[in-house]
DNA sequence: TCTGGGGTCCTAGGACCC
DNA sequence: TCTGGGGTCCTAGGACCC
């Protein structure tokens, strides 16, 4: 980047913004349709499919995110619905970051469409937003997508800012434009506040972000945790996390779920899915060498009341069949008969398999080997072969064979 | 005819250990 | 009879985001 001038450097951060994604890669695929109103939808059959995105001609409709299907076309009965294709967006979305890749290793992927850049040290010889040009050329010249850019000198008023010009907007937010810019926006609008969050800041007469930025501390840790310093801090245009290129492979869980045809009675019929469920993720954490600890069963009732039920394991399990296991009797001992309108599971606490080899062999085991259907195999063993035979058998044969 | 599916982070209470 | 704290792990739920 091009010198300043001497003032103290700040960073330079920005946040590319892919505009309406899947509508786009859509459009950018079959030409024919751009122009037109756009909708990415869940199986459009369905009862319960949703809007997942649109493009902006579907948007001048009042169509939107989340919308269910039925009310979207009754909102624009010209309304092109197509299933979404999660293969063709991945495709774009790495060729994306593989471009911008180009330009600095400091890439730090936050979903599938969107991603933080720190530009600070990189050696491009002209302005921020020159360069911001320059990706914004590209992106649209060899992929076909529009994208969005906000610079600051932070995470959070980049991603601020390129929210602020869409579709493809270019947007500078420096700290000193916070006052007049970002406090008198009501504080929905901040990314982190939700309708939750909103509703206690309101209660306590904190409606706008400016006056979130002035709030009392006390007031705020009281009232929302440490959650409300933090805000606060955002409010006044501060955050000092780091562009982080490693964050992406540092996943934590992996699951499946699904909204069931009809709310659910029959066990049989919940297993069969918990099955399909355990094999997807099985499946997924097979392409990432993961295996994990934890096993989640998720249980979404027919009014919507959200239930968890969890198992720490001894090891980590990463088959369709440990998974199933461990569901179905997370299901058997924790579901009391009412109707199941969405069913999911996850593992969590993944790790690498090969790591989860190692702590089977030098921790986990030592523990395994005192699970009371263990010690009671191990007690079976030793009454056939002699005191002794079983320890020697564990420490002459440890699961990874060492 | 309301409301998908993928995640992350935080909180709070109880168990358990020192 | 009255009665420490500090720390970690586990579990369930809530909030938020794309």
């Amino acid at each position: 980047m091009a010198e300043n001038g001497g003032r103290p450097k700040g960073r330079i951060i920005f946040h590319i913004d892919m505009n309406s994604f899947f509508a786009s890669v859509e459009q950018a695929h079959d030409p024919s349709l751009k122009g037109k109103p756009v909708a990415i939808a869940g199986n459009p059959k369905e009862r319960r499919g949703i809007v997942v995105t649109c493009s902006y001609e579907a948007r001048a409709h009042g169509v939107y995110t989340t919308m269910p299907v039925w009310e979207a076309r009754k909102k624009c009965p010209d309304l092109i619905v197509i299933p979404p294709d999660h293969n063709r967006y991945r495709d774009a979305s790495n060729a994306m970051f593989g471009l911008l890749g180009t330009f600095t290793e400091l890439v730090e992927p936050v979903s599938i469409d969107e991603g933080y850049l720190d530009v600070t040290e990189t050696d491009w010889p002209g302005s921020a937003v020159s360069l911001a040009e320059e990706i914004q050329r590209r992106v649209l010249a060899e992929l076909d997508l529009p994208c969005s850019i906000g610079i600051a000198p932070n995470k959070f008023l980049a991603k601020t800012a390129s929210d602020m010009k869409k579709p493809m907007g270019i947007t500078i937010l420096r700290k000193r434009d916070v006052p007049s810019v970002l406090w008198p926006l009501p504080v929905i609008e901040m990314h982190g506040v939700g309708k939750s969050t909103e509703e206690k800041l309101n209660s306590i007469e904190i409606r706008t972000i400016g006056e979130l930025a002035a709030a009392h501390d006390g007031l705020l840790k009281e009232n929302l945790g440490k959650r409300g310093l933090y805000l606060k801090a955002r409010a006044n245009g501060i955050d000092g996390r780091p562009v982080d290129p490693e964050s992406a492979n540092e996943r934590k869980s992996v699951g499946g779920s699904v909204t069931l045809p009809v709310d659910e009675t029959d066990p049989d019929e919940m297993k069969k899915t918990l099955r399909m469920l355990a094999g997807k993720v099985a499946l997924r954490l097979a392409r990432r060498e993961l295996a994990g600890d934890v096993v989640t069963l998720q249980i979404r009732d027919a009014d919507w009341v959200n239930h968890s039920r969890s198992r720490t394991l001894t090891n980590p399990v990463f088959s369709e069949e440990a998974i199933f296991r461990e569901a179905e009797a997370l299901l058997d001992r924790h579901w009391e008969g009412q109707p199941v309108r969405l069913l999911g599971v996850t593992v969590g606490r993944v790790v690498d398999r090969s790591e989860a080899t190692e702590q089977l062999s030098i921790f986990s085991y030592e523990k395994y080997a005192r699970e009371e259907p263990v010690l009671k195999a191990l007690g079976e063993l030793e009454q056939k072969f002699g005191k002794g035979a079983v320890t020697r058998g564990i420490r002459g044969a440890g699961p990874d064979g060492k």
